[in-house]
DNA sequence: CTGTTAGCGCGTTCAG
DNA sequence: CTGAACGCGCTAACAG
């Protein structure tokens, strides 16, 4: 690795220069001739800066802290990391991911975070919820992934759960269905509640009546089974929008055992565009995507530009299937999630 | 953030001597009741030394690079991640992961982690294969992770895939299953063809035919259903062997659509643990675990010993299911993965 | 227009 | 047994 050092002795100049050259602040200070020269031998040597001592004079690091909870593991939620490394690379911004196993293994691990220098934070949840921000944070930049701040202060950005169900529904009314079951979740999420009434809403503007047989909510297991396949017995819906992929599976495997046709005799709309689940099925479930590597772009785009006190503009945005929100919003930030057509809707 | 300065000034010695005891070097170099008291301020102050300075001094940052093509986004792999962190906390150190979309963008990616004084690297691929580690990195410390160097010289761990294809058959011949059919993947893996090696050791070793006609290879995709369905109505299988928890759908589907109980009349191992599927799936399936977690922590804790050049005995390893192999190993290493028994075999 | 000087926070000689 | 002095590589004053 060479240094200014180096490169200021074998231009013959001083290493001053060679850092006001290189750091292009040589406008009408250096003379071009001997500019050029300093380049020259910059590009020679393949000078690259040493990060530290940089971030060491300047105070800031170009490393942004990722701190989740587990929400690097989690099938669903590692988009969110590589939506945040994508636009941090295009930024000249680096990540160190950080998981934290609980509430109190949380404050050590940001103190680790900040003796690295870190520039400012992400603070991930596993799925869309309110959440106090750790008061440790409050000297930084901070942006909220996948979860909105109680106090209503700090940026977020989170998925447009009500429209999550409202598209969904009115997805299935669309192709002729007037039946239409949801199979929501039974644990207390933010998501189910909000996607339920984007469902209602659907129903209700399409004039259709809100049928309480047809709405129910289920774990993640072996019982969800047999409470869908009641549903379907019972009630012979037409069109069921599901809370998430895997609770569309459970329509799947019923419309099997029943000998009924998903995207013929039945539809099914999920939620998440799981990578294997929505893939694997067969035939392919429509379903709306969370588009976790787009909040993890924006985010990482608004994050820096809080860092560097920016103009929003200067950050391209990639044309995603989720149009992303402009950067200039502030506050409680939510994303239309785009709902992608397959199969499983006739 | 308090300095070693702040901390002498208020103990009334000299910065290298803070420095001295805060290190523990003290031994015999300062007085007991004057290192206790510089030991207070500190502790008073809240003090952290300030990681980049010292990198800049030392040379070491404590810092690991994570390279892996996109593995952070495959719902398979964030595991290893989440192993190679927890085990990098607990040593001290921190991961910087990026992502490299293709070869070209490589060495970039590693040049920017060079710039921050990266200790050691991470190397991995989405899923076992052959690899040649980019020649930049050869002046550090470097683990191999789910792929194997071709060369063999560089250190690496992976899934033992002949062993996984052994146990589950082994599952299904000890469950009385006569007829096993092996779903496969039709991409080109080394986890394929080493899987059918185990698969027809355990037969064979059980003295059983091994039929070509039970043998198929699929993409994950529609077609595969049909393949399936065809397979199970033409030539009857009592069990299933999936080369992962996906393909064991199709026999999950097929099975509904004839009107078979999985875990009654035909048995079903897959492999994953896929943490959607495998949980979602009722009823649920038994498989082989990857243990994703576990390689990153060997990983981590390999890496670690190889830069700090130490004895490999400071190193808890976790009891997991997977039994993580000695660290005194070098080279190609492999894990035994532990069969989740659930309750698709009958 | 350029070079000298200073110091970010830390660890490490080397005198005293 | 302790503190002064130096330098890691870099940037930012200020002087020339």
């Amino acid at each position: 690795m060479a240094t200014l050092k180096e490169i200021s002795l074998k231009a013959g100049v001083s290493v001053s220069t060679v850092s006001l050259v290189l750091n292009n602040r040589d406008a009408g200070r250096v003379k071009a001739h001997i500019a050029e020269r300093v380049r020259k031998v910059a590009q020679d040597l393949g000078y690259h800066p040493n990060l530290m001592a940089r971030g060491l004079r300047t105070n800031h690091t170009r490393i942004l802290g990722f701190l989740s909870e587990e929400v690097a593991t989690t099938p669903y939620a590692g988009g969110m990391i590589l939506g945040a490394q994508e636009a941090a690379r295009k930024n000249g911004y680096v990540l160190i991911t950080v998981s934290t196993d609980g509430e109190n293994s949380e404050d050590a691990e940001i103190a680790v975070l900040e003796r690295y220098g870190v520039d400012g934070f992400f603070y991930a949840k596993m799925s869309n919820r309110f959440t106090t921000v750790p008061s440790r944070l409050s000297n930084y930049p901070v942006v909220l992934l996948d979860a909105v701040d109680s106090h209503n202060t700090v940026t977020s950005i989170t998925p447009n759960e009500l429209l999550i169900g409202y598209d969904a529904t009115k997805k299935l009314i669309d192709a002729g269905c007037t039946r239409i079951a949801y199979i929501g979740c039974s644990e207390p999420m933010l998501a189910q509640g909000k996607r339920l009434e984007g469902y209602k809403k659907a129903l209700t503007e399409a004039k259709l009546p809100i049928d309480e047989n047809l709405i129910i909510n289920v774990f993640n297991n072996g019982p969800a089974l047999h409470a869908v396949e009641k549903l379907m017995c019972t009630y012979n819906p037409d069109g069921y929008f599901c809370f998430n992929d895997a609770r569309a599976w459970y329509v799947y495997e019923s419309a099997a055992r029943s000998g009924l046709t998903i995207g013929r005799d039945i539809s099914v709309v999920g939620v998440d565009n799981h990578r294997v689940l929505a893939e694997t099925l067969s035939p392919q479930l429509t379903t709306v995507e969370l588009p976790h590597y787009e909040m993890g772009y924006w985010a990482a785009c608004k994050l820096i530009s809080m860092i560097e006190d920016c103009d929003t503009s200067k950050f391209a945005l990639p044309s995603t299937r989720s149009p992303l929100p402009s950067l200039a919003n502030n506050g409680t930030v939510t994303i239309h999630c785009a709902l992608i057509d397959k199969e499983s809707v006739q």
